[in-house]
DNA sequence: GCTATCGGCGACCTTTTCAGTCGGAGTATC
DNA sequence: GATACTCCGACTGAAAAGGTCGCCGATAGC
């Protein structure tokens, strides 16, 4: 319903940990499912399909771990979210399935047009921005 | 993977229809499923939903059907949206369960402010917008 | 008043996708 | 070179979505 997977959760909170913590050196993935509490395997394969699509650096062995391949205020949330969750579709008959009445269909241009909008805010929120604020603003949350 | 369920997608085209025929009278619910080529029975329990939060009227009988409840300029994508699939929601961690590391994270307020944006886009858009335009546009779908 | 047609409602089954788990391979350190 | 640490890829279980079935109540036409 409109909702991102835990895939795509997980994957921003590590990515935004690592970049908070790696000038220390690499950090592990077991490091980065303790201090969260998530499932470590499930983390791990979280980032190594980061580290697959070239978002962040795997280093092996003892002390190995992960890195951002590149710096902070260069990669998107956009990018960590297609990494892990594949291209945004927010309906599947744009995708793959054809819809059978997709010659009389008027809702794919205001469809578009969400998902362009949608995209758009991914794509120019970098990881550096996610660092700066911590305050609490609970009251943000608004249950429409 | 940040997706509307078939309920919002099916439940759109029908009140797109019933905007677009309802001057000839009630659009019953089985010609919608039979325009649309959909499982009849999952439409009509979508449109009784929709009818149940008073975004159509729906009338028993024959030559019976539904009809928008309020001119089209009226009702928002978003309503016809929330109504289908409840609140918007793009993480689990800020409506019923909490995250362990609710103090410590940082991705609260981005995430808001994308769900803000999304909701507002949904809002802003009237059924009224999608009636007009019917150009095809196949060249928008942008699978990046 | 009988009948055909429609919406309304609830329970159920199937399928897909997500979340989580397990064993294996590679690499650096000692 | 043995070990401990990491990344890596296939597998299984759980949850949600999609779809189905059957019955009831209401209304309009005959």
């Amino acid at each position: 319903m409109l909702r991102f997977t835990k895939r795509a959760d997980y994957g921003l909170m590590a990515v935004h940990y690592i970049a908070l913590n790696q000038e220390y050196g690499a950090v592990s993935s077991k490091r980065i499912a303790e201090e969260f509490q998530i499932p470590a395997e499930l983390l791990a394969k979280i980032l190594q399909r980061l580290a697959k699509k070239g978002l962040i650096m795997s280093q092996n062995g003892p002390k190995g771990g992960y890195a951002l391949a590149d710096q902070a205020s260069e990669i998107t949330v956009g990018q960590v979210v297609r990494a892990l969750e594949g291209p945004i579709n927010i309906v599947n008959c744009l995708e793959t399935h054809q819809c059978p009445q997709m010659s009389r269909c008027n809702l794919r241009r205001p469809v578009l047009k969400i998902q362009a909008g949608i995209t758009q805010m991914l794509d120019t929120m970098t990881l550096a921005e996610l660092l700066g604020d911590d305050v609490p603003m609970t009251e943000l949350v608004t249950n429409s």
